[in-house]
DNA sequence: CCACGATCCTGCTAGC
DNA sequence: TGCTAGCAGGATCGTG
């Protein structure tokens, strides 16, 4: 799926075009499998009508704020795209439900793995009891790196699967959790209570430090991850690991090793990232 | 608490 | 060329 920064550039572009619009219906239903709260009858009948406010994110979900309180949730999984067209603009391929607008624009669920999912919830009080196992949010200011240290404290797992864990940090996925241990200069197979001070600041500050990058550049773009306006992500040239196993290391000309952790393939440097512990 | 595997899907690609 | 095994940005559930 789309890791943080590819959600938060979809979330930024539908703000611009989705508040103030008014929901006509939900139509071309063809994998109903994906909504997990509601039936889409039941979901079209609770939407229709009701006005898109705002346009947000939690960790990889884009939440859709209604008029009379209802949110609508996203998550796109692998392989999820939103879209943002007019009625009459060509076909997406994948194309798994649309939602339409009174004014002839509609919101495409474009997913070719039909991994992505929706949900529904009536008072925002709902929606903070479905988020509320989610770690923090790595680029808000209550992210410090005290707090880091003591979520650090209390585990004792492999480091990768800690980063990918989004109980207790959200909004990394495969990509990003590979480039921050090469930036962090951490092999991935440490343990996560074998860091010492000076490493957890270095890998606290590349958390921060690789998310911003990638979404000042909209992104990674491997295959199908599109922004909101159908557009590719420019962060891909500047991965130094993620695919690029037999390749030399950017920094010492080592060769990029890939090996297995909880089986995602995982990219590292052996001499930027030496295994000690 | 943690590790691991299976599962949900389809399409692409490397290798024979 | 044609087939097939393996892999892909995620998360959840069951087992040990």
């Amino acid at each position: 799926m789309p890791e943080l920064p590819e959600v938060e550039t979809t979330v930024q572009q539908l703000r611009q075009v989705l508040p103030g619009r008014v929901i006509k219906g939900l139509v071309q239903v063809e994998w109903p499998k994906m909504f997990k709260t509601h039936q889409p009858q039941d979901l079209n009948r609770l939407i229709k009508g009701e006005q898109v406010l705002d346009v947000s994110r939690r960790a990889k979900f884009i939440i859709l704020g209604l008029t009379n309180n209802k949110y609508v949730v996203f998550h796109r999984m692998m392989s999820g795209n939103l879209f943002f067209r007019d009625l009459s603009s060509p076909p997406d391929k994948y194309t798994r439900f649309v939602i339409t607008f009174n004014d002839d624009t509609c919101l495409r669920f474009v997913d070719l793995r039909k991994f992505g999912r929706v949900f529904f919830f009536l008072k925002e009080s709902n929606l903070a009891t479905f988020f509320s196992k989610l770690g923090p949010e790595p680029l808000l200011s209550n992210f410090t790196f005290d707090s880091f240290s003591q979520i650090l404290n209390t585990r004792n797992g492999i480091l990768k699967s800690f980063l990918l864990n989004q109980q207790f940090i959200v909004g990394l996925g495969n990509i990003y959790a590979n480039e921050v241990l090469f930036k962090s200069q951490l092999h991935p197979n440490r343990k996560v209570n074998s860091l010492d001070e000076t490493e957890r600041e270095r890998l606290y500050t590349a958390i921060r430090q690789i998310l911003e990058v990638a979404i000042e550049n909209k992104g990674t773009t491997l295959s199908s991850y599109m922004d909101g306006g159908g557009q590719k992500g420019r962060n891909t040239e500047l991965l130094n690991v993620h695919l690029r196993n037999n390749q030399e290391c950017k920094i010492c000309n080592s060769i990029i090793t890939k090996i297995l952790i909880n089986q995602r393939s995982t990219y590292f440097c052996p001499t930027c990232q030496p295994m000690i512990n």
